[in-house]
Formats: structure tokens, C-alpha cells, sequence
DNA sequence: GTCTATAACGTGATAGAC
DNA sequence: GTCTATCACGTTATAGAC
């Protein structure tokens, strides 16, 4: 039996070597900026087994979106409808969660968004709207909050807003953070690792302001 | 002498119609997505035109991008290095300012994102680097409150990142926002003029957290 | 300055040999 | 399944008439 390799993809099919090619290709450059060529080289094959396997650019595309999309919406569902948990908690484990995955794939925020603008539907699908927050144990957190005078009357909609500023904002705008603040390689990063103990506290007092 | 007109481009010289017609096309797909002839027709021009006025489409795009992101960071040095003003003042203006702008405009900050992904560059000529923090009236007001124990010991990046992803973010995320809000028409901009009042507020107490 | 027509090129996709 | 060669098309850019 074959050993699980972290590193290249060595032995893994053709299909699944394309796959990882467009991920990180339409990750990086977008839909439109992206040639077939791009991705067929960098899966290290020839550009008719794109077509072969995957049909169309278009269909590729969507398999990828789709994906990425959901895997990036599963942590903040999963984590939102967790009975277990506190909204204190909740809220360390979404800054948490979503920082490490984020130093691993930066580039995920900026490609959903700028996707998203040239394929609403795509998302409309995938989520089932105003269920995943109205109806999580969050929201009922959060409204609890409220009714007992622990957390200032603001529409959730802000709180949300604000904890996923705080966190996934710096990804997006990381270019501009590393010129304006001098940053050197890692030193971004670290930063970010700063930030899944800090957020929490912000988020805290946010949660208490009027 | 003719009146000063805010609505459509009737009576401007053409170079300003396509200019006009290739910020509103590129901010809103991008420059890979955008095809010349999108622009032309929405300028109501011929295709032929837009190349005898700029030389092609990159020289054209370069234009709108320089003017974009120079009038959008223009907004925070100036407010950074007031020296008339006070840290909590510039806070409020930089909200303020920015939501302003975004209701108007809410594709910038996408637009800049994305676009400085694939022309780094153009960023690192725009702005002249640290110098626009290291030496604000911001950076030193901030220091001072340090100093005297009324700041939080915490990096100024992680509070500029924060003010401008409490301020920035929800227009970048807007349409994810109103699918999970299940927003209406205008309760968007409804939410975003509210943020103006509240973030100050946040970020008051942000700076307060150890 | 503005248009129509077209050249020149890049890219997505397929045919067909192996 | 995988490759080379090529088609078909869309897009940028220009030539040239008005």
C-alpha cells in the first residue's frame, strides 16, 4: 500500500493532479485572468486532458468554486450550530479556526468575494440563506445575551460584520498591511497568529458597547 | 458658460466619457473580465475611439487604477496627519469618510484588492511605504496614549487593520452579508450609515484591551 | 475626431494518432 | 489515457475612408 504523501502530488491520477493545478491557479489569479494553458502546466500535463477530464474551463471553474465556497462556509456553520458551546467560545473558535486555514490559503477570502461579484447565483445555491444564521444556536446566544442585559441591543448583523473584519479582513488587504507596515517575510504571519488571542478580548468588549 | 452637470456625461468631451465608462466597467468586473468593447459601448462610443484616445486597453486601465487607489488612500494620509485633530477625531473621520465614499462607490475596495494581486507594483510606486505611518500625526498620537497607559501595549498594525476592517469589510463582503442578513433593497446602507456611529465607539474600546 | 472594416493575436476546445 | 496539431472564435488594436 502506497504511504500518504503531504508534499507534490507524486503519484496521485491525472485528474486529481488538474484539480489541485486549477485550485491553486484560479485561487491565485480568478476565473477571467486564468488560461487553461496556466493550469495545465502546472499540473504537468498537456492542456487536451483538461478538456478530457473536466470538459470546459466553465465546469472545472464551478467544481473548484464549489469547494472552495462550501469548505469555507462549513467552519462558520458548523461551529455557529454547536449546542455545546458558549458564544464566547464560539467566537474564539471561528478567529482560531479561520486564521490557521488562512495562513495556509490566504488568497481564499479575496477569490470567493471577487467570484461571488461575476457569480451571485453560485452562492445563493450553496448557502440556504437567512437559516444558517436566524436558526443557529449563535443567534439564540446572542439574543439571549441581550435579553439579560449582557450584551449591548445591536443588530447581530454588526457582530458579525465585526468579527469576520477582524479576522479574515487582514488576508484580503494583507499587500497593503505589508508596504504600509514594512513588514518582512513571516512577519505578517506572525502577526496573524497574534491576532486568534486578541480578537476574542476585542470581540468581548465590542459586545458590551452601546 | 454651460451648468455644471452631476448626471450623465451629455455635453463632456469625449476622453472623459470613456474615462468615465472605463472606471465604472473595471471596477465593477475587473480588468481581465473587462473587454474593450464593453467599455465602448457604455461609453456610447466606437471601439476604434478608446484606442485612439489611449493606446490600448492596459494604458487606459492603469489610468482608472492610479486614479482609484491614490483618491482612496488620499483619504486616510490626510486624516493621519492632521495635526489639528485628535486619535479618537480621526478615527470618527476615517469611518465616516469611508463609508461615505463606499455607499457611493461599493466596489473600491474589491476593485484595489483584487487588482494589486496581479499589478503589485502599481501599489509600491503609489504609496511611499512606511513614511505614511511611521510619520503620521496618527502613529504619534497613538504612541503618546501608550505611553501614558491609556492605549493597550499592542502593535499599531493590528489597530489599523482593525479600524479598517470593521469600516472596509462589510462592502467587500456585502453580497454574502445580505444573503445571510436576507437584506431588502437599501437595509444594506441602512446598516453600513449605523456602523458610522458604532465603530468609533468599538474602536474606543479596542484600544483599551490588553 | 469619428466611423467601418479588418488584421493580428490569444485562448478554449477538439480531432485523431499512438 | 495521453499526446500533437489544429480549428474556431473572441478580443485587442489598427488602417483608412469620411
Amino acid at each position: 500500500m502506497a504511504s500518504k504523501k503531504v508534499a507534490p502530488d507524486l503519484d496521485i491520477n491525472t485528474e486529481e493532479k488538474i484539480k489541485n493545478a486549477a485550485r491553486a491557479v484560479f485561487h491565485k489569479k480568478g476565473f477571467a485572468a486564468t488560461r487553461t494553458r496556466d493550469i495545465a502546466e502546472e499540473a504537468g500535463i498537456n492542456l487536451a486532458l483538461l478538456n478530457y477530464y473536466f470538459r470546459s474551463k466553465e465546469k472545472l471553474f464551478n467544481l473548484i468554486m464549489m469547494e472552495t465556497f462550501s469548505g469555507f462556509i462549513k467552519s462558520i456553520v458548523v461551529i455557529f450550530n454547536d449546542e455545546t458551546t458558549s458564544l464566547e467560545n464560539k467566537v474564539e473558535s471561528i478567529a482560531s479556526a479561520y486564521i490557521d486555514l488562512l495562513i495556509m490559503e490566504p488568497q481564499i477570502p479575496l477569490f470567493i468575494m471577487s467570484e461571488i461579484r461575476s457569480h451571485p447565483d453560485q452562492l445563493l445555491k450553496t448557502i440556504n440563506a437567512k437559516n444558517i444564521i436566524t436558526n443557529s444556536a449563535f443567534a439564540r446566544q446572542y439574543q439571549q445575551g441581550v435579553k439579560e442585559g449582557k450584551i449591548a441591543p445591536v443588530n447581530i448583523l454588526h457582530f458579525i460584520m465585526n468579527l469576520l473584519g477582524l479576522t479574515i479582513f487582514p488576508f484580503i488587504a494583507s499587500p497593503m498591511i505589508q508596504v504600509i507596515g514594512d513588514l518582512k517575510e513571516g512577519q505578517f504571519n506572525k502577526l496573524m497568529t497574534e491576532r486568534k488571542k486578541m480578537i476574542p478580548k476585542w470581540a468581548k468588549e465590542i459586545l458590551k458597547t452601546k
